[in-house]
RNA sequence: GGAGGUGUCGCAUAGUGGCCUAGUGCGCCCGCCUGCUAAGCGGGUUGAGGGUGAUCCCCUCUCGCGGGUUCAAAUCCCGCCACCUCCGCCA
């Protein structure tokens, strides 16, 4: 959700953040009609209750005569209410039902366009060259199968495609992956965080994903319970309906969950291996700030992410994802993409939004300065998802023998092993 | 899954249809008194949203949440949620 009065003061604006995400600048003019008419509804249904409850007083210590007469004239005044009261909700339900469709208004620093559109930011790392090295780089899934790392096969009997098993050293490996990036973003100043993997509507409709997304999203109707597809969406409902403290920002909280996604609509895209899959285990960051701060915070978590993909050794590109690919809640969107060998791409691994005050707003976090209050400001980004960076990591450190380097950073949390060595 | 109970201002409690515009105590804030502290005395104290209003005022909402009955609901009815106790199941 947007800010309304903002949303008045400059339509252009917002018509303009809609062109460039390539999206329909009319709803704009849509919903300021709407809202039009669900002010003028609020104004009269409170001046009547007004009213009536001046009425209720006069009754409560009227005498038997007056009383008669001012039931009466209360008993008319109670349908009048009753049916201000109807317009009043049915233009409030219009307007969140149009609201709720508009997405976060695009930075102008935002590339317009959509997929494709996105800027090259930065290259960090030069790519393995190895015909250089004298020998061919082996896929992650020939490397996990070596290693024993890695089961697709099985991952496919069980739970169907776009599953696996990490087995062995692999499991070892995801798990140290986990730990290392906790314990790095605790040093941050992380809170580290075990949040639930279900949620209920009002958190997946809160952070954006019930929208166009909405066909990526597993959903329990049973339970009416969703499987998040990012712990950005627990950690954002976490303050949900609460008044934080602005001395208390930034908050920041660092989480390790599974992420589930249905992957509709990219059945032909990555369908070999694990970079591709429904089930997935990641760390995520998370804060909440003023909106003011975000911008700095955003160039911090993309920092953070950078300093990560660096001491894991991978090469990787930055880039600023175009306005037509930023998703419901974001205002602009930095994406690392890590050199993926025997792909001969850049490919994304972590990914940070800032949602500015989008998500606030519908989930009802504010913030208290001084006398004022104020939505909140939520930004995410992607610490380490699993299996992208498993495959990432086997690819990138792979030597002609077989075995896989480990990166100093995670000997410390794989018994100090060097090498993850074929199993026979 | 089954049975029962509880939900009122920061905390504790009162309140069984209108004088509730929610009382009282504690706590907290301001002031008086005061070597200091405590006590005492006086005053204040739910929060949020909105207003072509700006430090003052007005309006609405707020007794877990949502509906209903009624001219009128903290109070009566229905549904939901959370918590507690017990039974069943279970890592």
């Amino acid at each position: 959700m947007i800010d309304l009065r903002e949303l008045r003061d400059d339509p252009e604006r917002a018509r303009d953040a809609q062109r460039r995400r390539g999206a329909s600048p009319e709803l704009v003019d849509e919903i300021l009609a709407v809202d039009e008419r669900r002010r003028a509804s609020i104004a009269s249904f409170e001046r009547l209750r007004a009213e009536q409850k001046a009425l209720g007083r006069q009754i409560a210590t009227a005498d038997a005569a007056e009383k008669t007469d001012l039931l009466a004239r209360t008993r008319e005044l109670s349908a009048s209410v009753k049916e201000a009261e109807a317009a009043q909700d049915q233009a409030e339900a219009a307007y969140t039902d149009v609201v709720m469709q508009l997405a976060n208004l695009a930075s102008p620093d935002a590339p317009a366009g959509g997929e494709d559109d996105y800027v090259v930011l930065d290259h960090i790392g030069e790519p393995r060259d190895f015909a250089a090295e004298g020998f061919e780089p082996l896929d992650h899934i020939e490397l996990g199968r070596r290693l024993g790392a890695i089961d697709i096969e099985r991952g496919a009997k069980v739970s169907g495609a776009r599953f696996y098993f990490l087995t062995g050293i692999g499991a070892q490996l995801e798990l140290a992956l986990v730990m290392a990036a906790m314990d790095r973003a605790a040093s941050w100043g992380f809170v580290p965080m075990v949040p639930p993997a279900l949620v209920k509507p009002r958190a997946m409709e809160g952070t954006g994903f019930l929208g166009q997304a909405a066909d990526d999203v597993y959903h329990l109707p049973k339970d009416d319970l969703y499987l998040v597809g990012t712990s950005e969406v627990a950690l954002a409902a976490f303050h949900s309906d609460e008044i934080l403290d602005g001395a208390s920002l930034p908050l920041r909280y660092a989480a390790f969950s599974p992420c589930y996604r249905r992957e509709a609509g990219s059945y032909g895209k990555d369908t070999r291996g694990i970079f591709r899959v429904h089930w997935f285990d990641k760390v995520e960051m998370f804060t909440y700030t003023s909106l003011e701060e975000s911008y700095a915070e955003h160039e911090r978590l993309l920092a953070w992410e950078k300093e990560w993909m660096t001491d894991l050794g991978l090469a990787y590109r930055v880039i600023d994802v175009a306005a037509g690919d930023l998703g419901l809640s974001a205002v602009r969107k930095y994406d690392c993409e890590a050199w993926i060998p025997t792909q001969g791409k850049y490919r994304e691994l972590t990914s940070t939004s800032n949602c500015t005050q989008f998500q606030a707003r519908r989930l009802d976090i504010r913030i208290r300065r001084g006398g004022a209050i104020e939505p909140a400001a939520t930004l995410n980004g992607t610490l380490m998802a699993s299996a992208r960076t498993i495959v990432a990591l086997l690819e990138t450190h792979q030597q002609a023998d077989g075995s896989v380097r480990v990166p100093e950073v995670l000997r410390p949390y794989l018994q100090g092993r060097a090498t993850l060595e074929p199993v026979a």
